[in-house]
DNA sequence: AATGAATGAGTTTTCATTCAT
DNA sequence: GATGAATGAAAACTCATTCAT
């Protein structure tokens, strides 16, 4: 009995699969076989599915940064005023589930593939033009150069992430993101 | 044709085809068999001098940080003043050669390595543990907390940087750093 | 050309494959490229089917002590009495399939490989418990001490066995034990 | 100041560190240039010397029978009467000295080696030689058939070292091959 | 007498990918 | 829809051997 639609499924499994094995292995150096066990199917399948290796990776890397949108999304839509959006976004790069070893790899195996591979850099632009845009237009009624500052502060966002991530996991990333914030804002936020 | 005292030649050889390799791949993803290649010898040879790849990464790794540490020695000597030591520093990190495809990928793949192998990690600490100093240092008579501001300074450079790097290479993350500076000195800088 | 259920196939042509080139090379220097050719398939499909060169080399030696095995209990189903049986034993360790030139080479491999491969000592050990066992039995109604008697049994089926195997094939081992089997049993053989 | 005659100390040192290293790998799957290194020289030089691999090691195996002989020849010159001259050959073969790892691997390499390398037969085939005609002598005057006896002791001892060595070092072999003497003379030794 | 330099050929192992079923 | 079978290509690494010095 050839099961129908199920495609979709499949699909979720490998990427899942893929991220979790990312994350096991902290860096791309893995193999369709490991993803396919993982996903419980044969890599002839992960192979129907996606046509190769990598695009297993860039259907990963959407996932990730959809799952982040999502997360920024949800935070905004609870804030009540600019600043509290501001802050927000913050608060969301900072998150325990950013903080995950599949997603820190994926993130830094973000940073390598973007060098080579095309579609990698579109999705990094992707988030980062989001990133400016949703703080732009927070800062917007706080200081007077809310483009400016939303570069700044998009860029120490990242720095700190990185630092956390990797080198300093005990620090308080967020907090000093938050004085910074205030800061450039004069106190408005 | 000097037959004596090979060894030193050699492994500079090789360290330099290790960071060539690197820059036109990317990342990390370069065979002990480019590398020698490109170095004009055998892999056996290759590996006779360093005992391994790993060993000859780390020797490109340590490589390039001696020369960026260099780099930022060599600016902080001409600095007069405070003040002249601190913009010295920011200069440096986003001065040309930071930006040779080849330092690029290096510094990405710092990244991804840090995750896993310790030895990269310990290199990845040493740069950032000497910036913070160096930082620190500079700041002290400028403003209130020079811990907490040579932390800001640093996670933006960092950040500043890899957006140039890999997204945005139009723009002057130099000036957008030297700024924060001003401000976060209140103009003593 | 069945194309499902290849995997018994293919290990035992890896098996055989293997015994011969053993016997071949006189050694267990051996490449997997050698079995994998002589057994007509890639070595890629030897790794698949074994996990390793060890395992396929463990994989040969298991088969040729299962037929050892297989010899010494159909020599046994066939005898009548306790002489009979001991005579069985005796006679079948000096059979002709046991100085097939990959027997013995093996049979000299499993010596070596027991220094240092627990798994090749094990194999070893089992064999040689069983030799002893099997003695003791057929040995228990013939003489007063069956235990003391199979130990030098085994021992000499040994020692006769490396010197007609190795350094005179001309002399006749099976007599020269069964004299001493007669011997040792005081004619109650 | 070039040295001269270093040939035979060279030698020497290459042949103790060849035995070394075939204890310390328990086989022959030791490198000319772990030998060199140990014997505290370039491989170029072991080359020089001996002019290729095997030639060491066939160097290393008369070294090794050799001082096999010599302590056949000095327990023989001991001995006062027949049946000690017999009794003192069985002991030889199982002095402390013969369980030392390297004499093991090496006796074990041997067995391998005589089945494709004509030299290391014709030095097995020495080392048996000798034995049976050292026994035969000894038994002479001790009972009817002194070839035949001697055939059997040989082949025992043989047999018991094997086990000894490699799968039961617990046990006593000495006594064991005493005994079938002192069985075989029927009490004459 | 001695060695550092150098390599070609070979080792085991891994992997993305294809295809017949 | 799904998979076992199969491989070519490449990876890292090792080693006996040669040669110029």
């Amino acid at each position: 009995m050839p099961k129908l639609g199920m495609e979709p499924i499949r699909r979720a499994a490998l990427v899942k699969a893929t991220i979790a094995e990312i994350g096991a292995a902290g860096s791309l150096d893995v193999s369709v076989s490991q993803i396919a066990k993982r996903a419980g199917m044969s890599t002839a399948l992960a192979h129907h599915y996606f046509g190769g290796k990598n695009q297993i990776f860039e259907a990963a890397m959407r996932h990730i940064l959809r799952d982040y949108s999502t997360e920024v999304r949800d935070a905004l839509a609870t804030a009540t005023d600019p600043a509290d959006r501001a802050r927000a976004i913050v608060r969301t790069n900072f998150a325990q589930s950013c903080f995950d070893t599949a997603t820190v790899s994926a993130w830094m195996a973000f940073y390598v593939q973007a060098q080579t591979n095309p579609q990698a850099l579109r999705l990094l632009r992707t988030y980062q033009r989001r990133l400016r845009s949703n703080l732009t237009h927070a800062l917007r009624s706080l200081c007077d150069d809310p483009h400016g500052v939303a570069d700044i502060l998009a860029a120490l966002i990242d720095g700190l992430y990185i630092r956390a991530a990797l080198t300093a996991p005990d620090e308080n990333p967020e907090r000093t993101a938050l004085n910074v914030l205030t800061t450039l804002t004069k106190g408005a936020a």
